[in-house]
DNA sequence: TCAGATTACGAAATCGATTTCGATACTTGA
DNA sequence: TCAAGTATCGAAATCGATTTCGTAATCTGA
């Protein structure tokens, strides 16, 4: 049996209330009574209990970290995410709850939300825009402060952490353009909404800004992450009537993914074709060629989400929260110049 | 304010009691009475607060993962043990929460077993095996079921699942030894007590099989995980006066690294030198040429511990669960045939 | 010196559930 | 028909803290 306050109050000969007013330093204690309680504490090994004092206060010093996707997937970026978000909410004496399946299902979250065992909520890898909205509002309808992450909700009102992807696809194009590419290929991924939008925003407005018309055809939608589709699109663009002389993908292990489909078929990187990647995996690093890519600093954004949930938990302010950090392009090996100038 | 229990039995004029025990289950509650309470729940939308239940129960259903280390330097291995561990946990109910900050401080351990604030402990990437010993020692006195991972503990009494890295270095040297090489050089990292061990054994075992003298030049000790060392390591191996044709390195960085100080120096990679890691990480099979090394079943030894945790809670048997799982010889393009045959 | 302020402490309520122990009404069997 | 058993419910204790409010003792100043 741990000891509890009781022990502490009958060992000490004190009031349950001045023993718990000497520990959590309340004025109306002389300061003798508070050494001899802090002895006592020493010496008989006391620590609150949690649930006691959670019940009490009504909030737990506890985030939940909700992966509303297959943890598998994500596993790389959560891998930096994790001990940015861990580390931060540590210092402010809170921890991190993982939830990793409740996709799909509001009710456990409105479970969630209810049972209060969290202070606040931190939605990793929302779904879809219009799913995000509703998902928002039910946790606003339980009052539980919420950050999304890491991708922008287009919706005044949500609170929110993200990468700057327009400008990520912007620069990683521009990239391209300055080495004298002209028909750049595109290979996006229709169903994560808003950033499938940003980095084909930005991708578009690099063109425009050179002066490149954007043609339609070099521009596939992969219908999954699944490898299959990678294959055949990357057939597509080879078997282009006049093909592009680099390639953008949207997620590095797509990127990987090509340079190996490229070296079975001889094509020669970035000598005969370039590709990009993005995101900026550690696998990225150590392909042969090395993959130039756009790195997020993702623990950067998991150190961001924390803070800003922390804020709206402890400050309740009106307004929401978001954040739009800035990405870096990472110019590698597999990117040079356009074998056709 | 959420519902609570006193809401609910007004509303339908019950005790709170009789509410409890139809929730729960209980037998003295008639089917009537069960039906009435439910559809309110459904109404009111009822979701009992986890405070006051661990308070009554004196359980949480959480169990804490406590990483005992640099986060960072063993991201890729907590990127596939977290989702194994929490999928687990999640279908019994419990919740994983993280602790990454309290390496070194046996006070924070011995709070967090006392603040009962978790069930049961997995100590990942615990310290030298006497720290080890001396935690398990804290955590028993304390009564807090715990499992150690994913390190072997030399001592009877303790709960661990780990890899067994004896096979697996044996494993990965009967490969070599069977590609005709006889001077395997083999960089070990001592600050891992009980893996290092294992590895080690498992190298020299299967020379004394091979009839191989045991040649100690050919075993290099690195300070440390830093770069720095791997390459002055590499340098020695280099200069020795026969040196070996096949090197073993302890991590799949270590390995990838000496990859790339290899192509610096125009040393080929399998045909003068074969080159091992271990790990089996996501980078090592993006490497060129790729790597050969060693694969641990990671998310199984997740899933293991905390099938094994959360038998030590529920059961609570007398003797310790110690698991030792299989490895896997993964064997890719960075080894060869012995140049020198 | 005495009213009013200050200091230091304790009794009791409270947070929201679960659980024990009765109590009542209704069945059942001889 | 009546004692014993069963089904169903509620009052109250309990888990372990925090917090409010009241009280006694001491101090302050005019």
């Amino acid at each position: 049996m741990p000891v509890t306050i009781k022990d502490l109050s009958n060992q000490l000969g004190l009031s349950r209330s001045t023993v718990s007013k000497a520990l959590n330093g309340r004025s109306d204690v002389s300061s003798a009574t508070r050494e001899r309680v802090l002895r006592a504490v020493d010496e008989l090994g006391y620590q609150p209990s949690a649930a006691a004092r959670n019940l009490r206060r009504q909030r737990t010093e506890k985030l939940g970290l909700v992966v509303n996707y297959p943890f598998q997937r994500v596993a790389d970026f959560l891998a930096e995410l994790i001990p940015g978000m861990a580390a931060v909410a540590e210092d402010a004496e809170y921890n991190l709850i993982l939830y990793t399946s409740m996709a799909g299902n509001e009710q456990r979250i409105k479970s969630l939300c209810r049972s209060r065992e969290v202070d606040g909520i931190i939605v990793a890898w929302p779904p879809g825009s219009s799913e995000t909205v509703a998902l928002s509002q039910l946790m606003a309808d339980e009052q539980m402060p919420h950050v999304f992450l890491p991708r922008r909700v287009s919706n005044a009102g949500i609170s929110f952490v993200a990468a700057d992807h327009v400008q990520g696809a912007r620069a990683l194009t521009q990239h391209l353009i300055s080495l004298g590419h002209k028909r750049i290929g595109f290979e996006r991924l229709p169903e994560v909404y808003e950033t499938d939008g940003d980095r084909h925003a930005g991708y578009a407005a690099a063109l425009r800004d050179a002066g490149i018309a954007y043609d339609p055809s070099l521009v596939i939608s992969a219908k999954s992450t699944d490898p299959h589709y990678h294959t055949r699109s990357f057939k597509t663009f080879l078997s282009h009537p006049a093909p592009p002389t680099a390639i953008l993908f949207f997620t590095d292990p797509m990127a990987i993914n090509a340079l190996s489909l490229a070296k079975d078929q001889k094509i020669r990187i970035p000598q005969d074709l370039s590709i990009a990647g993005y995101d900026g995996i550690l696998a990225s690093g150590v392909t042969e060629p090395a993959l130039t890519t756009v790195g997020q600093a993702v623990s950067d954004m998991g150190r961001l989400a924390v803070e800003s949930l922390l804020q709206l938990i402890e400050e309740q302010p009106r307004a929401p929260i978001q954040h739009t950090l800035p990405v870096e392009l990472i110019v590698r090996r597999s990117t040079g110049p356009n074998p056709k100038d």
